[in-house]
DNA sequence: ACTCAGAATGAACGATCATTCATTCCCATA
DNA sequence: TATGGGAATGAATGATCGTTCATTCTGAGT
């Protein structure tokens, strides 16, 4: 194998590398078996590296769920808050297509969101990170579902509650492709999404 | 402190005292940081026991997980098996309560759960501990809603895709009241999922 | 071409933890 | 009461891993 050269590059990068590159050992290994040598070894740098951009392992896993939960969270929040010129019905459908299209639905990103959700019970530091983006997200979701049963008139329907209904069962469908994806595919995934939506809001989707 | 005697009792009845130790520890500390001194700690013994009873820690963890797996699906396959005599609609009923009710929504029990979950994407033998009774339940779910429909006549509905957002659902809600048990509580979360299937079902619940 | 601030390296250290096993102690049986 | 089989103990061992820091190397600025 050809040695490789040392490089230098900005703080940025590095931080970046080192976070993708954990993302990948938490997929492959899980986050209780990670090490510093995995992660630098994945990222082809050395073993002080981390330390000279984290400081601390701790540190550096605290900044991945950090960067993983703002990346689904802020998509989320985009598609919701963003689309000012499409209708209603049109930002529910791009919700659905985000939350279990390509990017979100990579095993990778799935699994290091339950990795930590699994430590999140004796780790109240994790909750922290995550509760920040999510509380947003959870805002945004029951507004958007208050307009659409306003534009709808539908009768004794409770925004907050099918909020909780459909991140609940958005959540349930992720741990469903990620533990046993050989009984749901994304495709079905989508279907029961959408038929949830369509039962809560027929005229809309 | 007064010294405790050291006390000699059956193979099964250690190994039962270890589990649930190893329960609490991980509810605790997560399933990340345990160690085997503070499991047998927990459980009022000394380190040798668990090599003595499990072999190796990964053994106790693995036969915790098994533990646990079985009495939820154990639980629900009764539930839709068992009560014969009982008409489809109390089944329903005691399927959802048994799920969101005592025993199964404890902190304990769904810390245990999502642990597990947490690393099944890197450990292939946790899938296949927990899939062995899931794959039971989820057929058992099924058959109960196929007869559910017919029974209601309801039109349209395919039952294993109502059956694998069901379960997505409960699992879904499972997670919420473990991370934000501040942003919901059982009585809603029970609501939610009495509202999936009343939407689903609406003659039987 | 030269310089040097600081980015990058990795051997070494110390702490933690799973596992072992020589020893101690309990109690069912006779 | 005496005793052997085996349950229980915990100090010791060796392996793993996070963190440190003396050293090496890079490349922008002069």
């Amino acid at each position: 194998m050809p040695k490789k050269k040392r490089q230098i590059l900005p703080k940025e990068q590095r931080r970046q590398q080192l976070i993708e590159a954990t993302i990948r050992c938490i997929a492959r290994d899980g986050l209780g078996s990670i090490t510093m040598h995995m992660v630098t070894q994945e990222a082809g740098l050395s073993l002080g590296i981390a330390n000279l951009h984290f400081k601390t392992k701790d540190n550096l896993l605290k900044e991945t769920l950090r960067s993983v939960a703002e990346e689904y969270h802020g998509g989320q929040i985009a598609i919701m808050e963003g689309h000012r010129t499409a209708g209603l019905a049109d930002r529910l459908s791009s919700l659905l297509a985000f939350q279990l299209g390509r990017g979100v639905t990579q095993r990778q990103k799935m699994a290091v969101w339950f990795a930590y959700y699994g430590e999140a019970g004796a780790r109240p530091v994790y909750q922290k990170i995550v509760s920040a983006s999510d509380r947003m997200a959870a805002l945004k979701l029951e507004s958007l579902f208050t307009d659409i049963i306003e534009e709808g008139q539908y009768k004794d329907a409770n925004p907050a509650e099918i909020a909780m209904g459909y991140s609940a069962l958005i959540d349930g469908l992720h741990l469903a492709l990620l533990v046993t994806p050989r009984e749901i595919s994304k495709r079905q995934a989508k279907a029961i999404a959408r038929n949830f939506l369509h039962r809560a809001f027929p005229r809309h989707i």
